[in-house]
DNA sequence: ATCGCAAATATGTATATACATAATGGGCGA
DNA sequence: TCGCCCATTATGTATATACATATTTGCGAT
């Protein structure tokens, strides 16, 4: 009892019931701790959490409001394909359909922050969930940002070697809606022009530009999360 | 100097070097503390903030470890529509295409958990952003479990109405892609068949389901975070 | 050798205290 | 009256301490 949990809980459940409307102003960390009995370190605890996942808006000598924005934070899951696809129940596979050096488009140079003539490695995979097509990956990678020498990728994928290889980099993660094209038609088994799940991904570290992907997932696939 | 960020810094910077590869084990909250002259409570924030976004991986008496799984987790903030539009500096504006009471089809009312002949209200909204479409809003309430009486909703988008009314109520959320239906192809002023981004979103609070949205945005929509 | 129990240990949480920091808002002076 | 400065105040963080809890590990009995 009275952990942080239930102080978030029991607070929590006054803003749901509208004790405390959108807006205002709720006691300060002080009073609440008195009320519930509690330290005012775990007071903190609960109402840092809550406003983490955009439910009070804090700030220092004004006060802890409930939130009005209504900017809901939902946390995404974003794993490696072959965990994604073993959690469905399925077997993964993979093929490499491409290997070759090559100078990017200079969108993507500019995007990656690379020259514009500088020779990337680009890389084609097809990802296989009981040997039906799952996702194509199209690659761009770096091979000035990683340490060492490059495997030849038939036996390990290109993404759960560089999460070994270069593990925490930061990036960003975008996604969209895309007809297939041709390629990706042929490759996925779906017509052209059906609507596609794309995820496009940048990875960096604080040196350089490591890669960049862009994952088209076959017809019917969903991403989900709980709010 | 030395706060709980600099803390997370210093030991992202370790993993990031490959001081500690993925799958290993690093010293405990106490020897960290020691190493870095902080009390163990600084040490303890930092990583747990680092095992929340993925990096790391705690377990009591097992100690803390690179995480291998290789989770990402990313924060995707979902505003109302609203925001989401002005934010890209362009004008929202909206209007209410139907307003009917009917009973959901029998898929949706399993999923809202309704019984499958209630009588719920669908509402369908489009989106403008400077006068063009935005997205198109198909909506089912359930008006049992919202408080009071339903305004006409022509002059407050639902969602907006919702997030004054039911503030807080916990759902899950779905992103796919899909073709433009005849119907979303003439109110979106796309082709048929056209690839769309479409978001799912049910919310319900502890006694009932609430609403079930499907938002269908205008092609050219990205979704994006940072990792 | 195996099972089960107990000791050891790392993280998780709670507490009181202290000080830092960012806004607010009132008072004072021009 | 206007504008600046400082006291006030709520949150943010750091610390030492204590105890809770989940696992592991090793010891001892069968």
């Amino acid at each position: 009892m009275s952990g942080w949990e239930d102080i978030r809980a029991a607070i929590r459940a006054r803003i749901e019931a509208r004790d405390w409307v959108p807006g205002a102003l709720i006691p300060n960390e002080a009073d609440l701790a008195a009320e519930y009995g509690v330290a005012r370190a775990t007071v903190n605890r609960a109402l840092r959490d809550l406003a983490e996942g955009g439910l009070l808006e804090r700030r220092r000598r004004a006060g802890t409001r409930v939130a009005l924005a209504q900017v809901r934070r939902a946390v995404l899951a974003i794993p490696v394909i072959r965990r994604e696809v073993e959690a469905a129940g399925k077997a993964h596979a993979f093929r490499l359909l491409e290997r070759v050096e090559a100078a990017p488009p200079p969108v993507l140079a500019l995007r990656m922050g690379v020259a514009p003539g500088a020779r990337l490695l680009r890389l084609e995979t097809l990802h296989l969930a009981d040997g039906r097509a799952f996702a194509l990956e199209a690659r761009w990678l770096n091979p000035m940002a990683v340490p060492g020498p490059l495997p030849d990728f038939t036996q390990v994928t290109v993404n759960e070697w560089l999460v070994e290889t270069v593990p925490y980099a930061t990036g960003e993660i975008e996604f969209l809606a895309e007809p297939a094209s041709t390629r990706e038609a042929a490759v996925l088994g779906c017509k052209e022009g059906a609507a596609l799940f794309v995820t496009e991904r940048g990875t960096r570290t604080e040196a350089a530009s490591v890669t960049f992907v862009r994952l088209a997932h076959a017809p019917g696939y969903r991403m989900r999360s709980v709010l």
